[in-house]
DNA sequence: CAGGATCCCAGTGGATACTG
DNA sequence: CAGTATCCACTGGGATCCTG
């Protein structure tokens, strides 16, 4: 398990750039619920709404809008009475869910780990650093 | 290519709340820079300034903390003179390049495509939707 | 039903100055 | 060198009200 050298493609020049703005497309606070959702089919607005507990409809809104701009949902507009609208992901949003789905599991895995890093963060006051001095403690 | 189905293990619940507090700490705006950075070996705080081009020393410091209180980056005090402090990966740190990478691989073949769809959807208004209503367009 | 328009607040992050 | 402290601007996001 962990290998020492991971394929990090240029993660300090330009493709840290992009992954930054990939980051911030799906890193924001409810375009992972809705794409979450829309995984397992298309949904109307109000339907996103309820199953994506706690987003606004205003965030809703903003956030179909900004997935819709990137290609990665679809929106179908339906001039009934009542209006209808529905999204959905593109094939694009689609292949999104696997980077997505790897990062669950690495969350999954990780996240007792993490919690117990900052449990001993906050108690131990991290104030200990070296012994000695100009040794690694480790 | 692109399954019709990932495994997607509940995203619309604990899952997906373990993800995006892993987004909101790999998602703020210099933790993967400096992840990326020290991908390659350990380093110093000026150094990593200089490395994570536009980072401020107050966001260098907040990131790092960050960072080290999740578990996913050491420092190392050298109370010499003048100071010296080191920051490193841990071994958890390192397993997030995994998840990291495959993220980094999706950003560079999606962004072309991302940016043809945020020109497609500047450019038609994008104001379409169904020609004949009531039936899908797709 | 689907959302646009407003108002407002809290948190993020930048710039600058100071310290051990 | 490696920070801490302060002040401030910007923006993400919630609440509310209004419209086609």
């Amino acid at each position: 398990m962990t290998p020492r050298h991971i394929d990090l493609p240029k993660l300090s020049e330009s493709g840290c750039l992009a992954t930054r703005e990939i980051l911030e497309r799906i890193g924001d606070k409810w375009s992972l619920y809705v794409v979450g959702s829309l995984h397992t089919g298309p949904r109307r607005f109000n339907e996103l709404r309820r199953e994506v507990n706690g987003v606004s409809q205003r965030m809703l809104t903003l956030t179909l809008r900004g997935l819709e701009r990137d290609g990665l949902v679809t929106r179908t507009v339906f001039h009934s009475i009542p209006p209808r609208v529905e999204y959905g992901l593109t094939e694009l949003g689609r292949t999104l869910l696997e980077p997505v789905a790897v990062l669950i599991h690495w969350a999954n895995n990780s996240r007792s780990a993490i919690e117990m890093a900052r449990a001993r963060y906050d108690t131990d006051k991290h104030e200990v650093s070296c012994s000695t001095c100009n040794t690694h403690r480790d």
